[in-house]
DNA sequence: ACCGGGATGTTCT
DNA sequence: GAACATCCCGGTG
């Protein structure tokens, strides 16, 4: 007997999602990659904030003005993982998309937190409340303990530690939209996608512009 | 609640 | 030298 569909899905067993995900646009792959599981060793959270960078065509992007150093995985297959460091302190996490060398990516800027909540209140001392923990790309980084040592990891086959997961859990049919947060250039691209309602979005200082943002 | 400043690696002018 | 896909803490209302 098949269980109701809302227990399929939260009990369907996690498989990593298949290379061909990551080999799109993400300008319009991005929102699904919403719901999805970012897990590192036994500590996870569902994503449920992306923002899309456009490669040499976007001037917001680290891919804007060619390969460098830092961004060498970002021109390489897609589905791996690029870790940049970013202001000098915190790291951040992008997803690699499109064809190798187009420098097509997605930013994870938040996640509800899943499994290891005791580990992430360890690394994050800060959070005041478990939907802080991950609440924000230098605050998830370093909830899941991710660092430069990450870039590059393979996020379909886990090798590199790092693995993004489908679960059952299906996107957002209308996800929210907005411009992305903290970027100059090309501030106007309305390429942030979040899970409406949810609680673990990323703060916005009203300093910055208005964006929606529950 | 809102705001402002400081920390600081990598890239670019 | 300056900018930057950020976060935290302490000031003020």
């Amino acid at each position: 007997m098949p269980p109701p569909a809302a227990d399929a899905a939260a009990t369907a067993p996690a498989r990593p999602l298949p290379r061909a995900f990551y080999g799109r646009d993400p300008r319009h792959a991005a929102p699904e990659l919403l719901n999805k599981v970012l897990a590192v060793g036994g500590v996870a959270g569902r994503i449920v904030e992306v923002e899309a960078y456009a490669g040499a065509d976007d001037p917001a992007s680290h891919a804007h003005r060619g390969p460098t150093a830092r961004n060498a995985t970002m021109f390489g297959p897609p589905g791996h993982l690029y870790v940049y460091r970013s202001y000098g302190l915190h790291w951040c996490a992008n997803a690699v998309f499109g064809p190798a060398g187009t420098g097509l990516a997605v930013l994870v800027r938040a996640l509800a937190p899943l499994a290891g909540l005791a580990t992430m209140a360890e690394r994050r001392r800060a959070a005041r409340q478990p939907r802080d923990l991950c609440r924000g790309p230098g605050r998830l980084a370093q909830a899941l303990g991710l660092t430069g040592d990450h870039d590059g990891a393979d996020l379909v086959t886990g090798v590199g530690g790092v693995v993004v997961l489908d679960d059952g859990v299906a996107p957002p049919p209308s996800p929210g939209v907005s411009a992305r947060i903290g970027v100059t250039r090309a501030a106007d691209r309305p390429w942030r996608w979040y899970v409406p309602g949810e609680r673990c979005v990323s703060a916005v200082r009203s300093s910055i512009g208005p964006v929606p943002c529950r």
